[in-house]
RNA sequence: CGGGAUGUAGCGCAGCUUGGUAGCGCACCUCGCUUGGGACGAGGGGGUCGCAGGUUCAAAUCCUGUCAUCCCGACCA
């Protein structure tokens, strides 16, 4: 331990808010270099090489095969996939020498589907599975919570490539398997739920949460206790229990109503409910306005509305902005009269509603009383609810807090199309590769374990992915009968394979014990007094229970439990 | 990019209002003493006060600009 390159801080870091953050700078795992950017000093890097280690076991047994690709890649294979333009500014970009553009990887679709045309010829060649461990860049507009969301990061990625439909799908099954072992494996729960496919694309979609009763979880997950129903919040769909809504106007009137500018204020003024309200929504989709039709209680989800505008870029319009394009305040806009000029976009839940209530488009009035007109075609853009029903079993949904440590994906042809990767069928003719792709945030895995388990006094690392199972403390190094009792326990337990460490340190009890809390040694098996007469105490830091046995003892136990490791 | 805050030694902070030789705790080095939950004493090393301008006899302190970091929203493994 003397030796150890380690420096545990007395205090927590000022500008570290989540707790694996705080946990991973006061315990010398993880040194900031730049915003998002960490070296994973010595402790860390065993813990890493052990989550990459599960993996790559669990994944090799799944029939898959590791490889390794470059973090630089050249633009040009983001031209040919169309993802140059597409993918925006998380894509770090530059230039070499001879003015060549490449950008730093975010993710490697690009790279494995160039190398698999060159390879993957023949229908006979596949289904193939290949994944790496690679460092990826990505220049997140906010990275935050240390290792939770860096902008340098390393994942484990893997691309499959089928012949059918069907096929992509048995082996997505067989990746949500191992991915549920190697989480479990790592000492975390996970849900496996629905989502967005994002920039990735393709469209089919599952995210790996481990759930948090904190808020430092960044997703919003609904999911259902009846059923095994589960979604992210940008991909959730649920049933209104009040679908049909309606109000006594049951003749379209003008109604003047000044000074009422939100829909809450609107309900009050006629004494209505905000289901009975048609809510206008202003958005700038990649510069183009956007308008959104909902209805008044709901809130629209934005990703959806990216989905189903196919745009890049989503914000909020500014005031000033529906002042140009409807020539009012908000407040009182409505979509007649606008079709021609800008997008529309109506959310499913306004389809039940009658005798609604909408903004007459002129400053200070709304209209009562009214009814859709003619073919409306309405998309679902809004966010879910907690305590609307389940779309599988029609039960209520609950929300949670999730981080999201996996990702899996049916691609199609999204890239072996475009970037014209065939394979030869049994026909003799050219077909695009249908493609899956699996991601593991290795970095994220690890900070998602510290949320999970840790205490007042340190990390709780499960003993599978601990930067050491075990260490051995001489209470006071002075003292000779201590010192070669520890130290004889230190060698049987390197000879038996254990990895641990000697706390070979001249402090005082006390330090070396926070120390060993707070590193998170699974087992600390302490040499003290009673050494005298041939006992030694046991710590186990997950239950904080404390035995005093022999050497021999303490020996066995904790070879044991390591020995249930491999098993 | 919008909103809020902060930059002084490796870490945590004071000093700034009212300009006048840069401080405290932890960590680090030496010696002594101590050894079951972050001891104690003595001595010591370490900072162009984020950076650049300006005001002034004099700037960590006042003014302007700039950069960086952190927190809240859009991005995602």
């Amino acid at each position: 331990m003397s030796k150890l390159f380690v420096q545990t801080l007395r205090d927590f870091p000022q500008d570290a808010d989540a707790m694996s953050h705080k946990l991973l700078v006061r315990a010398g795992y993880i040194k900031k270099i730049a915003n998002g950017i960490y070296s994973y000093l010595p402790l860390m890097q065993r813990v890493l090489k052990k989550v990459e280690q599960i993996t790559r076991e669990e994944l090799n047994k799944a029939g898959a095969q590791e490889l390794l690709m470059p973090f630089v890649q050249p633009a040009e294979l983001w031209q040919k996939s169309g993802r140059w333009g597409a993918y925006g500014k998380e894509l770090l970009r530059m230039k070499d020498r001879h003015d060549v553009e490449l950008c730093l990887g975010p993710t490697h679709e690009e790279v494995i589907t160039y190398i698999a045309d060159g390879i993957l010829t023949s229908y006979r060649q596949l289904p193939v599975n290949l994944y790496q461990f690679q460092l990826k860049f990505r220049d997140e507009i906010r990275p935050r919570f240390g290792l939770l969301r860096g902008r340098e990061f390393i994942m484990k990625d893997g691309y499959s490539f089928h012949t059918s439909q069907k096929s992509l799908e048995e082996e997505y099954e067989n990746m949500a398997k191992a991915y549920k072992r190697i989480f479990e494996r790592c000492g975390l729960d996970t849900k496996m739920v629905q989502s967005d496919s994002g920039a990735i694309g393709g469209k089919v979609s599952h995210e790996f949460m481990v759930l948090t009763k904190t808020q430092t979880g960044e997703d919003d997950v609904f999911y259902c206790q009846n059923c095994d129903y589960s979604a992210n919040s940008n991909h959730a769909v649920s049933i209104l229990d009040d679908e049909i809504t309606t109000t006594a106007f049951n003749k379209e009137e003008e109604i003047h109503t000044p000074n009422v500018k939100t829909i809450k204020d609107l309900a009050e003024f006629l004494n209505v409910k905000e289901n009975n309200i048609l809510k206008s929504v202003m958005y700038i989709v990649d510069s183009k306005p956007v308008m959104v039709m909902i209805r008044g209680d709901k809130e629209v989800e934005e990703t959806k509305l990216l989905n189903v505008t196919g745009g890049l870029e989503i914000r909020k319009a500014t005031d000033d902005e529906v002042l140009e394009y409807t020539g009012m305040e908000p407040g009182y806009m409505s979509y007649s009269g606008l079709e021609n000029k800008i997008k529309i976009i109506f959310d499913k839940s306004a389809k039940g509603m009658k005798n609604f209530i909408i903004g007459a488009n002129k400053p200070e009035y709304h209209i009562k009383g009214v009814n859709f007109k003619g073919d409306i075609n309405f998309v679902d853009v809004s966010l879910v609810k907690e305590g609307e029903l389940c779309p599988v079993c029609n039960k209520p949904l609950f929300v949670t807090r999730g981080i999201e440590v996996g990702n899996i994906f049916q691609l199609g042809t999204k890239y072996s199309e475009p970037m014209k990767a065939y394979y030869t069928d049994e026909n003799g003719q050219n077909k695009p590769y249908i493609m899956g792709c699996y991601g593991i945030g290795i970095t994220r895995t690890a900070a998602s374990a510290i949320e999970k388990h840790h205490d007042e006094f340190g990390i709780i690392w499960p003993l599978a992915i601990a930067p050491y199972h075990c260490v051995v403390v001489p209470v006071n190094i002075q003292d000779e009968l201590q010192k070669e009792v520890a130290l004889k326990i230190y060698n049987e337990l390197q000879n038996k394979g254990v990895e641990v460490v000697l706390d070979d340190r001249e402090d005082r009890a006390g330090v070396k014990f926070k120390d060993a809390d707070l590193i998170g040694f699974p087992f600390r098996i302490t040499a003290g007094k009673t050494v005298q007469d041939g006992l030694i105490e046991f710590k186990t830091r997950q239950t904080g229970e404390v035995v005093t046995m022999t050497p021999d003892e303490a020996v066995n136990k904790v070879v044991e439990e390591v020995n249930k490791l491999k098993g």
